[in-house]
DNA sequence: CCTCGGGATGTGACGGGTCACAATCAACCG
DNA sequence: CGGTTGATTGTGACCCGTCACATCCCGAGG
């Protein structure tokens, strides 16, 4: 039943039928001058006719460019930049492949990641929440092909675009501050995640800043089910808390869940902040006042930053730095007890 | 800063450097035999030193295969087969290419995202969930290469691997009567979607076969939002219902959200069965009863079939059918007026 | 001693664009 | 009317693996 794999024309089959030489089809191709009118129009007659498309394996051999890009992710959340990248790839002309990378601490697998696109692809984007790797090493590994790292470390030295997650942290810390919270608990991401880390860091500066105890916290995996279990964890080592500081929105879903098992009313009895603002956040019960991170600009910001690397690689290693956004809703209960209001994080 | 495009080794590099011929490297490579044991360890070390990879686009160009398979979807659903078609392509030896599809419904705009991987890809994947497209015209469309359509009608004669809508509609309804319930609404999603047609027809279907009128229907986009603002409406109708069928769990998201706000609560004044079982669903409050489809064996059966049609290709055209799964959880309550017992959906 | 078989190794053409350069031809100038 | 200019068109080498085929060499058999 299936098709007997149709055999593509090619630009000497153009040619024949247009009674030229390839070099003519080429140059009508590809839109370069000195052609006759009327043979660029005959051409055009017998590329329709073939219905002739460039070979991009025979252009990718000669000119060296695929017009290809690799997007590496080690994990699908639920804000990644996939879709951004994609529009936003495709718009500059660039096909996207998408590789998953299993286990993106060890150079070996990053290194079988890159073997299989070896020499096919004109540039990287590289979704690296964790930092294991340095700018030497992925240099190294790249071979020279340019590439982006896309939500690593602020301040690490390298092609990167980054949200600032310092200043995400202390949003989400200082809006309960604000809210006259004083005994925040927090059920932070994994810690081997850069981005959980620093936002760690964060509630805790913020809170120490302010002569305040950090209060009990717990680390989750960033699933729902961990902020499940996360809540009941913090319920039980009896430390009181008035509002929780959640590592993303799911695991606050999670946790908001186990907290009305336990006879506990959200926000009235305990607030929370989550992170990401992903789609439902705004319905879940009660609407999420979370901190988020826009992933349509991160994407678009690097494939930008690639497409531009590749075009002229003069472009210095520089870090384009995106704030998030304190998203207020429903979730967090203003306290009797207002404190003084608390400074703002740095402006974006 | 960036590095001035390193000159890659090709295997006259090799050769040189062993002091033996091209073709002699190639075998070696290939692993071919006909290479004396020490000469085959010579070119080894010198593969090694100079970390020589073949160039994909030379072999592209004369084998004719590239080992890169194409993915196009339309939509980001959250169940969306991506994770799973990445991670079975790469275990097969396929990278992927993932492109986004504006307007599925124009052939147009189909044959613009196929052209610009013309002649670079061994085979396609497509999610289709809006069937315009015939066997005919999509065979055309890529030109002799084998694909296979994801999640589209049943029964429709192309290779394909779908979802028993049918089946997963009607488990729902017959779910709801088996609880005791008689005044069943329903939000479902996009008519345009065939998925959303079908699971409306079933719903239906199942109503009428018990004799009973169906409740109130709106129609939604997929989005909780949709789910938020269609519960609403139904409220409006004053139309009665004891529960309702949404079209996936995101919109039974919004909905629960809304009869909340009417003062309603869930599910002891309405009951809602979702679709698709996403992973926050156990976690919605309540706790969702919902159609489970199992996104991961979607993915890993679409790539089985394509790469066997790449492999193999006298394949007879198929359709491969997978069943979805009721999910029991909390979001249906049981009404005191138990009728008999209705029906299985023909068995898995 | 010559031939034959078979492993080891090398040669050359090919795939389909790309590009530097050569060839052709008309018009235009002095 | 030869020489120059410039647009038009064509030629051939190249990119890098792949594969069919040729060559070389060694030992075995007649």
């Amino acid at each position: 039943m299936s098709e007997p794999q149709i055999r593509q024309a090619t630009l000497r089959d153009v040619a024949d039928l247009a009674g030229v030489s390839y070099q003519t089809v080429w140059r009508v191709v590809n839109d370069r001058p000195h052609v006759a009118p009327e043979t660029r129009e005959r051409v055009l007659m017998a590329v329709r006719k073939l219905d002739y498309r460039p070979h991009r394996a025979a252009q990718m051999l000669t000119t060296g460019r695929s017009y290809i890009l690799q997007l590496v992710i080690f994990e699908y959340g639920y804000g990644d930049p996939l879709p951004a990248v994609l529009h936003w790839a495709r718009e500059y002309g660039y096909t996207m492949v998408v590789t998953e990378l299993k286990d993106p601490t060890s150079p070996e697998s990053v290194r079988a990641v890159l073997r299989e696109t070896a020499r096919m692809i004109d540039g990287l984007l590289m979704v690296m929440p964790y930092p294991h790797l340095s700018y030497e090493a992925l240099t190294q590994l790249c071979r020279g092909r340019p590439f982006v790292v896309v939500n690593t470390k602020l301040g690490s030295r390298m092609p990167s675009v980054v949200f600032d997650q310092w200043n995400g942290g202390r949003q989400a810390a200082e809006h309960l501050l604000n809210m006259g919270h004083r005994q925040i608990a927090e059920i932070c991401g994994p810690l081997e995640n850069f981005d959980a880390q620093v936002r760690d860091r964060a509630w805790r500066a913020v809170l120490v800043e302010h002569g305040l105890e950090p209060g009990p916290r717990v680390v989750g995996d960033y699933e729902v089910c961990s902020g499940y279990t996360g809540a009941q964890k913090l319920l039980q080592t009896q430390q009181p808390f008035t509002a929780i500081l959640s590592g993303n929105d799911l695991m606050a879903l999670g946790a908001i869940r186990a907290l009305r098992e336990a006879g506990l009313r959200v926000p009235e009895d305990v607030s929370i902040v989550g992170f990401d603002d992903i789609a439902e956040a705004a319905y879940f019960d009660p609407p999420l006042t979370t901190v988020r991170q826009d992933f349509d600009v991160l994407g678009k910001a690097s494939v930008d930053y690639l497409a531009a690397l590749i075009e002229h690689q003069e472009i210095a290693v520089q870090q384009r730095v995106l704030y998030p956004e304190l998203i207020v809703r429903k979730s967090v209960q203003r306290l009797e007890t207002p404190g003084k209001e608390v400074g703002q994080a740095q402006e974006t």
